[in-house]
DNA sequence: TTTTTATGTTATTTTTTCTAACACCGATTG
DNA sequence: CAATCGGTGTTAGAAAAAATAACATAAAAA
């Protein structure tokens, strides 16, 4: 419910962060500086995460663990948003479905996506990897 | 369950606590100073928030704003940690009953508490306050 | 009234983070 | 093969955040 709110509050900083992710300060940075996350800032300019944020990097990680280049990862969060939000109107799966990724799967996910920047593709998701850890 | 773990994983700077609990810095270092929280620290001595630590300081606030000294505090807490102890072996009760705490209540624990330093005094709770929000 | 308590304030130092620049290496491409 | 590009490492210098410590103070307690 709001249970987004929370796990949008900017919390921690970066330190933080690259241990939760195990993902050095520039390669956060990096991506940030290619749009796939949007950390908040301090008054000082300081980068501030939310948990949103560091489930993000690991979803990145693993995308980059796969081989993909940012533009790719790119396209798979931004279609990870779109079923969020399809999903929240529609219904839930079954728990397991959503939480693991096969190479195959991802592959036709960008696929699909590439040839026709279609909406609404499969429904496979890699989310809420930090979440099963903060509940 | 290990939810426990999870609340007590040091996450954020005193920065963000102040924010939390609308507390200065000044104050949280003090209770600190007073044995009423114990945040981690970071390798280069910065203080690191968990959860945890937060909830008991959204508690010492609270009690404070109830007239309670570091002592009185002290007791509470403590005598707030023994009833998680027990009530996880116990069980749970009414979410209600132990989530407000009047006074009359505050001041019978304090009363039996430190007229015969006793364990396992009332159960009424405070706690939880900040997991309300972050579940 | 003197002391104590909890907190404010200020100064100084240390730690953390920021940006920017340059380097590098493996994969692509001309 | 040589040149390019993409992701990351490394370094330097500046700025922000946090640490400790000392002194100040108002309200409560003794």
């Amino acid at each position: 419910m709001n249970d987004q709110i929370r796990r949008n509050m900017a919390l921690f900083p970066i330190g933080i962060v690259m241990k939760l992710t195990e993902l050095t300060a520039r390669q956060i940075r990096y991506y940030e500086q290619h749009g796939l996350i949007h950390p908040a800032r301090t008054k000082g300019n300081q980068r501030l995460f939310s948990f949103n944020d560091v489930d993000r990097l690991l979803e990145i990680k693993s995308l980059l663990e796969k081989g993909l280049n940012m533009a790719g990862i790119k396209q798979v969060l931004q279609m990870q948003a779109e079923g969020e939000e399809a999903r929240t109107v529609i219904n839930q799966q079954s728990e397991q479905k959503r939480n693991e990724l096969t190479d195959q799967e991802l592959h036709q996910m960008l696929k699909k996506q590439i040839i026709h920047g279609g909406r609404n593709a499969d429904q496979s998701m890699i989310r809420g990897q930090l979440s099963r850890f903060f509940h």
